[in-house]
DNA sequence: CTGATAAGCCGAACCGGTTAAGTTACGACG
DNA sequence: CGTCGTAACTTAACCGGTTCGGCTTATCAG
């Protein structure tokens, strides 16, 4: 218990309280020499500064605020969030800011929350995951004044500051690829359609079909691995049978490609199958597959840092963090003849 | 920005800010019909109590602790964090307590955030994961004075409370599974020596190995994907052959399995799988993965409410959450022939 | 030598709660 | 009828910082 307190620095340097607050927080007020005798001081009391004592008379928590509307057993499947987490935390851990992270289990209990940390002045700023389309998260963010950072597309973000990955360019690469090696009928298992992502790929997946001439369509699902491998068998039964699937996540994709091999089929000689959101997943199966990779920790950095940014005052905008690459793998080949 | 007061309410009840503060929070000296209209009335204001004030006077802060020393990466490829933080979250909600969840590189560094955070009053007690052999952050929290449960076995606690699965037993069914399929040269996968988990994976594998008299050995990996299908390879060259192998995690077996196929072998006619920590993957290979389950959500839960207990003043306690269940799948079966 | 100016520091209020100590009113009891 | 006890509040100190008005003192122009 580091009963430390700037009343003792202050007592043993001889100045007030006042100045010794002056001089931790690098504020005019106090003399260079006062200075630099309080914070050798303080230095060597090892004197933390009291959280919420601070929080209390500063009015900021120095505390970010995360909301995952998830079940707890859906987390478990997905290995996305905790790099995204990851990458928050590496920029937080810097600035001395904390992460507040909740897990509840829809957008009701999301905003519930929102409007309780405002009320208890828990956290200075948000980083908002998973939009809808036309998110009821946005308007109530507004009116509670609370700064906030959207992980998202820009169509998605009605105007609020956020941080994006090209998902239209992402899904023209991988139908463009499908389309060069030869496939002309192709199938896309997704993610549930309201979630704005899914919904902008849909967007694509359409117009980069139509452009370039393919038979396409898509399945939805809820993202789940049992889900993922259902939609498979349905798409593999469809005629004329799509030599290419495309799936929105991993984990889709792997179980997508243990349903094609149970079906005796081969990959890539039968068909060919694409990932979205690469991760060692696709590196262990066999054959290893194709998918579209992005730096989930960077993203949350790079999300991190924009929040921090528009604490700081700037003016909301649009972030353009990357554009997914695409890892050609073993799972991708030409069609079968025929 | 909620900036209702208890001082608000004072005026609205017109009594005094005290009597406010004990009737919200239902202690002696205020009438019940005075603590009924203060009721309605920060019921009617809204009003949430300010963090910050509480934790400054209370000197408590209403905050669990909990530190991940692994890289963001190696978060991305364990799906297991996320369920049990989100166990831990389930607990914490209902009391209106808080997480704080912090991503470090190394122990070094997690107990250095230990030292930070009684320093700033941040938490009221931590939940330590990953125990070691030989624990250094047991002592630091020991005089620390920091409360915390420990999740993992008692021989790794030093009679810290902690919360444990039984290893040992649900090693001893997964060697009685194979042997009793008739296998009797069997090699693991492990992860790395250090963890304390391991370690007691390690003994209960030997003993057990050596009780039903088969030959068995162990490899050691850091858990990653690429470890655990280097480590399969390597095994499978080993004369005699195994024909049966254990793997520490999900992710390992399911990159072993790709391993095997890759070399043309055939699950579970040339070598029988068997993981730990079921989830989602053990079911989406092709075959599906015989597996250790537990229910990692109830885990989280389960150490979270141990905290509250320790918090509360309950003696230190080790407590069996649960043994494994071993669910087996298509991927064990008799060992070839000749 | 005087008066203006500003740097440097002090004291105190304040943030929003909690809580020990003090006050008042009322009923019971010798 | 006076005294004492107690329920029901009020008052004020306190938690550990931040911040602001004002007081000293040194500096310098006039």
């Amino acid at each position: 218990m580091s009963r430390v307190t700037i009343k003792e620095i202050a007592r043993r340097c001889g100045v007030s309280p006042g100045a010794v607050s002056y001089a931790l927080n690098n504020r005019p007020g106090v003399s260079e020499a006062t200075r630099a005798r309080v914070l050798r001081v303080a230095a060597e009391m090892e004197w933390v500064p009291n959280r919420a004592a601070r929080q209390l008379s500063a009015a900021r928590s120095e505390t970010f605020g995360l909301i995952l509307a998830r079940s707890a057993q859906t987390l478990v499947e997905e290995p996305y969030f905790m790099g995204f987490v990851g990458g928050v935390e590496s920029v937080l851990a810097q600035q001395s800011y904390a992460l507040a992270l909740q897990v509840v289990a829809n957008l009701g209990e999301e905003i519930a929350t929102y409007r309780k940390w405002v009320a208890e002045g828990r956290v200075d700023g948000v980083i908002v995951v998973d939009p809808r389309v036309s998110d009821p998260r946005i308007p109530v963010l507004r009116k509670l004044g609370l700064p906030a950072v959207l992980v998202g597309d820009p169509a998605l973000a009605d105007r609020m500051p956020c941080v994006w990955i090209d998902s239209t360019a992402a899904m023209d690469a991988a139908l463009d690829h499908v389309a060069s090696l030869g496939h002309r009928v192709i199938a896309r298992v997704a993610g549930p359609p309201e979630f704005g992502d899914v919904w902008i790929r849909d967007q694509a997946y359409d117009a980069a079909a139509q452009c370039l001439g393919l038979t396409a369509w898509t399945q939805h699902t809820d993202y789940s691995a049992v889900h993922g491998a259902d939609a498979t068998r349905e798409v593999l039964e469809v005629v004329p049978r799509p030599t290419a699937i495309l799936y929105d996540n991993d984990l889709m994709a792997v179980a997508g490609l243990a349903v094609v091999q149970a079906l005796d089929l081969h990959v890539p000689d039968d068909v060919t199958l694409v990932a979205w959101d690469d991760s060692p997943l696709c590196r262990i199966t066999h054959p290893r597959l194709t998918a579209l990779s992005n730096n989930v920790v960077g993203y949350g950095a790079e999300v991190t840092r924009r929040l921090l940014d528009v604490l700081a005052g700037a003016t909301p905008q649009a972030h353009l963090y990357a554009t997914p690459t695409l890892r050609i793998r073993g799972s991708s080949g030409p069609p079968p003849r025929g």
